[in-house]
RNA sequence: GGUGCGGUAGCUCAGUCGGUAGAGCAAAGGACUGAAAAUCCUUGUGUCGCCGGUUCGAUCCCGGCUCACACCA
């Protein structure tokens, strides 16, 4: 890495593998700030449950995204991309160093590959889709989708819900196929990108989720989801640990049960993070378990 | 001690009118361009508690034993 030339160091890997404090000894090291690539500690409602850094930690280094949105917001993979470029852009006016810390593949891939643009669709459609789906089934989803988006049906994942709704309101906006729309291309970023993971084996990591949770009870969560339930529905608190929770308060688990699921959906969470990542051939991968912050910033350099 | 009900996949259980068995969950692997902590796909051999009997053949029927639970003493 050149000192003149801008570059985005970012940390990947999967949940409770411990990139937070990682990212934060990195941050300091070059004495600049942290952008976030997590989709759920964006939102200043969600603390305990998302495992975001202390307050701390939050003051004695800048992070954009995190605590920058409510719950009520639409966020996703676009709106990250816009927010993480002009947060980058921020940090390089007074450091040639960014670090981009996170665990939400698909937002590290818009900020560094970008995302094709599709247009805005208004998000009362979405309910309105959605609410027709659940009250006709799969069946109805995948005929409309066929008949009105053949080219896109071909290739879609049939059984996918989300999918398909997503589709849907692609074309009632537009007019167009969601097909049309997706090429693909990569953008090519004005900095340079060097990708770290941090990884540990499975069980260890295991471990660390379930004594995570096990410390996010004694925190307080459940108090957190209970005055978090007028948001239940909303796409930001379906999230894990807190929609557990709300289970158990509609009294369908019961608080052990509750806070075991938690436990499992973490550990699956993490297990497709690995698969998502796992795929990037440009990430350098390092043992959490073993770090030494110096030689992983003597590879930056 | 007696009676009843059970003992089948890691867990909860279904099933076989006798031809060696299947769901959900878990687990493992995977996909994923605007819900991504979401969503979706693939993968099921396990002394069918133990011993014996009947039978061409038993996880299924019969006998005994054992363990668990419930009730009665």
């Amino acid at each position: 890495m050149q000192a003149h030339s801008k570059t985005v160091i970012v940390v990947c890997g999967p949940t409770a593998v411990g990139k937070t404090a990682f990212s934060i000894q990195l941050a300091k090291h070059f004495n600049t700030q942290i952008l976030s690539a997590d989709s759920r500690q964006c939102f200043k409602e969600l603390n305990i449950g998302v495992a975001k850094a202390s307050v701390e930690e939050l003051a004695s280094v800048h992070h954009y995204f995190i605590n920058s949105h409510s719950v009520q917001q639409e966020v996703n993979a676009g709106v990250y991309e816009q927010y993480a470029l002009h947060s980058v852009e921020e940090i390089f006016s007074k450091n040639n160093v960014a670090v981009c810390v996170g665990g939400t593949g698909l937002y590290i891939k818009a900020f560094c590959e970008g995302i094709d643009l599709i247009p805005q669709t208004p998000a009362d459609l979405r309910q309105q889709l959605t609410e027709t789906y659940q009250a006709k089934g799969l069946d109805w989803l995948q005929n409309e989708v066929q008949q009105k988006d053949l080219a896109f049906w071909k290739v879609a994942e049939q059984q996918n819900p989300h999918r398909l709704l997503r589709a849907l309101e692609v074309l009632h906006t537009s007019g167009r196929s969601i097909a049309t729309f997706r090429t693909g291309a990569e953008v090519r970023r004005p900095f340079n990108i060097i990708k770290i993971g941090l990884e540990l084996p499975r069980d260890i990591l295991n471990e660390r989720i379930n004594k995570r949770v096990d410390g996010m009870m004694l925190e307080g969560l459940l108090e957190e989801v209970q005055s978090l339930k007028p948001y239940e529905s909303l796409n930001a608190l379906q999230t894990v640990g807190y929609k557990e929770l709300f289970d158990h308060l509609n009294g369908s688990l019961t608080l052990s049960q509750a806070t075991e699921r938690i436990k499992i959906n973490t550990r699956q969470y993490a297990k497709r993070q690995m698969t998502w990542f796992k795929k990037d051939a440009s990430i350098k991968w390092f043992d959490a378990a073993d770090l030494d912050v110096e030689s992983i910033i003597s590879y930056v350099e």
